[in-house]
DNA sequence: TTGTAAGCGTTATCAG
DNA sequence: CTGATAACGCTTACAA
């Protein structure tokens, strides 16, 4: 593999100014220059990233480390955050598992966007300590060097289930997340809290997974119910959607029998039946204004705080 | 950020001695060794990853490009590939776009795996040559240092195809991929095959492009025609998901009306109504098996070609 | 406009 | 068992 060594000598200059023209800097004679370009193509010369890494002391990657690939809204906001990101000539790097806590500790990367519950706020503390800009998504985190913008989980369900009590629903269920997750929980509390304004004193609870294999299962538990609740109000779609599943194989019509509604705004919502009410967040958006921020952060530029991500309730046909 | 310096200095040792310790060697005395590791964790200290890349011209990480984030079925090869690539200690490093290209040129991966067919043959074949060992998902491509598995899709379509005629079908539609996809047109050439085999003389073709919303497009297109086609066989299971919709929202009955039936064995296909029958790709499998041969490739044990990952049809209630 | 040389933080060779 | 030192491939004062 060609180094800038050999362009410089095929070039007849010195390694310095081969690394002139290289990076388009003024200082070089144009005819030098050209000839230096040209030898690099013959050579199918490309810098070594870790060497320029290692002497300029930036990477000019921003990680993001999620704690799986799986899921919908990931996509969204990796989207955004890779468009973003490529707008600024940053390279987008996602990792998960081990290889995010190496990457970090290594500073592999300039900085790094979280949205993996399983990097504590110690480790994630430890990291920012170091000097390396962390901004969190999944939680809310404060200290050196560490940003946090989270969904208005409370407040959005708040909105939306106040928004059903006033349109005559009282009888609520709850269908949640894992219990230590931030969303499920947040989304809870607007829950209570509504219910709790309009004088409501009883709700149950249903302890799903986010999936829509927990959902499916939960509808099956529902089903053989006595006293059905007359709305579900899952913790996000895919729950809301494994639900409705269990529920229409066994001829149970929603909207007529139950009401449900989810959270997310996930593609699928859209193309099932009934489709689906939630309560949506503009991933890409979002993404994009956290990448902004991190490239803004690392670059040392004025830091404009990133708010909550844009929501707004989606109704449709299932409540 | 400290380094390895400060930690020889507090640990009153050189540099190198300090090394030797901090990478487990067998030559630094158990004393000086606890000495040493001391210093490393009262200064908080970690290894500089680019340092230690740049002089050792390894890097630990593998690169998976991939052209979008999108997609049930990224999510599990991907997770086949974290895992097995953790197992051996190598980072997984995932990217898109532009970046792509870069941590491949700049050389900050040791290898990578691709699925991403904007990085055209000529691109991959010029890094290949680089000396970077490819494994190419998404084509068959052969040269220096590139390594390719697919999907059988030929073979697998075609067995289903020849089932379902075996079955008594023989009013088949094909609702495809992008033109240009690779997937999509194998698949089409087993569907062909089959109907060639059988003696059919004619099908139709409906142009979709591997999303849930072309299907749904196409599914209201359908409900139009005159004569309807008995038997669609979808390009994936994300199409097949949205003609099903379009058909369920007018009351068209599946099976009975018409059968359909895709290819990728998605998730969600087991909680729709009715279940959807399909060609199954195990993909974690695929993924651990990919990510085996490119580290035995990288750290250049004897290398076991990868087959096509394993298929089977999934008969559910869809035909 | 070009060249010399130091240095980024490691690892690894060699000598002690 | 430990230490001095060169080197990885580049960027960047500084000198010429």
């Amino acid at each position: 593999m060609p180094t800038i060594k050999d362009v410089a000598k095929k070039a007849g200059v010195s390694i310095s100014t081969a690394s002139y023209a290289l990076n388009n800097l003024p200082n070089v004679h144009p005819e030098t220059k050209q000839r230096i370009l040209l030898a690099a193509k013959e050579l199918n010369y490309y810098p070594n990233g870790i060497a320029r890494n290692l002497k300029t002391q930036r990477t000019g990657n921003i990680g993001v480390f999620i704690y799986g690939f799986a899921g919908p809204i990931f996509s969204d906001v990796l989207e955004g955050i890779r468009q973003k990101l490529q707008e600024n000539h940053f390279n987008i790097v996602v990792s998960s598992g081990k290889s995010s806590s190496n990457l970090l500790q290594e500073r592999q990367v300039d900085g790094a966007i979280i949205f993996d519950s399983e990097l504590t706020d110690e480790i994630l503390i430890s990291y920012a300590n170091y000097g390396l800009p962390l901004y969190v998504l999944d939680r809310i985190l404060t200290g050196n060097n560490i940003y946090s913008s989270v969904i208005d989980n409370e407040g959005l369900v708040y909105r939306f289930i106040r928004m059903m009590i006033s349109r005559g629903h009282r009888d609520f269920a709850y269908l949640s997340g894992p219990s230590d997750a931030f969303n499920n929980n947040h989304r809870y509390d607007g829950f209570i809290q509504a219910l709790k304004d309009e004088k409501i004193e009883n709700h149950q609870v249903f302890h799903g997974d986010f999936t829509i294999g927990g959902g499916y299962r939960i509808g099956q538990e529902y089903l053989k119910m006595e006293k059905r609740p007359q709305f579900v109000y899952c913790a996000n779609d895919e729950s809301a959607i494994g639900f409705m599943q269990a529920l229409r194989e066994k001829g149970v019509k929603i909207p007529e029998e139950v009401k449900v509604a989810g959270f997310d705004n996930i593609y699928l919502g859209e193309y099932i039946t009934p489709k689906l009410t939630t309560i949506g967040i503009d991933h890409v958006k979002w993404g994009k204004e956290v990448a902004q921020a991190i490239v803004d952060i690392v670059t040392k530029q004025k830091i404009k705080e990133v708010g909550h991500p844009e929501g707004s309730i989606i109704m449709r046909e299932s409540c």
